[in-house]
DNA sequence: CTAAGCCTTAGAGTTAACTGTAAGTCAAGC
DNA sequence: GCTTGACTTACAGTTAACTCTAAGGCTTAG
């Protein structure tokens, strides 16, 4: 069966040795064996959960939780249970990253068509008028902490949104 | 117009005191003013913004790129088109983002059907067929690197995919 | 008038996840 | 046999993004 040196792994993975190297010491890599020499050699399927750590790993799953679940993994068929309720979390908290990054996306392409449209003005001037209005709606009443006067009374005010 | 202390502009933004003001000695916050007694206040508009720079940070932009940013939008109009090549370029990491996510989102359910299967059959094994077949079909040559003899011969294999 | 509860700053400490260094081992090629 | 280049460990250093501490200031309630 072909194996892979930790450089061999890391080009496959698009990681460095040393983050390899600093995997297994934190214990997520119990299953990779070693030469007589001691040189660690990967086997597929040690790339394989290696590509499932990494999976975890872009679910912003920290190492420590990783490091919990290859423990249950050695623990075998008795932690059947918390691995398959610790993927149903994970599965749900990736519908919520995706979810947010769906709104993120709405507000990023609100900003591309709102520098479109000032690019082709050639000058931001032309969301003045909409932002004035907003602004005007929510223009109702002081906050009952803010009783100290305010210094720089009207500057030329940013425009973000 | 309403304004808000720090704190009520960190609960609004679910953020707290200490990163607001992390922000603004990065110079994210240029344009909070301050009370003659140097207490910052918040205005709407202010909070809008702090809006954008979390959808920005959302997309894992560091905030040294968010003060170039802050920094293009105090230079007004003249980088109108580095701020516009800036959202599309934003716009290019989410379409990436979300298709990652997609693609881990696969991966987790099948896990997720992998671990009600096992479950079901009260043990792991039930896999283990499939994984012999798969592991079969790229044992084919050993890799020339991999010259040294092994240690821990067939230890019982870890299944994570 | 003083205590509570905000706010301020400078600067130190924390955390996660690497990232690199130093000193040494090992196998291959000249 | 010696150099090359990959590997090893232990441990120190880095980076980003907070997070907190200490010492102090301002405004309101009692």
């Amino acid at each position: 069966m072909k194996t892979y040196t930790i450089g061999e792994a890391a080009r496959e993975l698009n990681l460095t040795p040393y983050t390899l190297r600093y995997y297994d010491k934190e214990g997520l890599m119990p299953f990779v064996e070693r030469t007589s020499g001691g040189t660690r050699f990967f086997k597929e399927s040690d790339l394989e959960a290696l590509r499932i750590i990494e999976c975890l790993k872009s679910t912003s799953m920290p190492i420590k939780e990783i490091k919990t679940f290859i423990d249950w993994c050695s623990d075998g068929d008795a932690t059947l249970q918390q691995r398959f309720d610790m993927f149903r979390e994970r599965k749900a908290t990736v519908e919520t990253q995706m979810r947010e990054l769906l709104k993120t996306m709405q507000v990023i392409e609100h900003k591309c068509e709102y520098y479109r449209i000032a690019l082709a003005a050639g000058t931001e001037k032309v969301h003045r008028h909409k932002q004035t209005r907003r602004r005007c709606r929510t223009d109702q009443h002081e906050s009952p902490n803010a009783q100290q006067k305010r210094i720089s009374p009207g500057e030329p005010e940013l425009i973000l949104l």
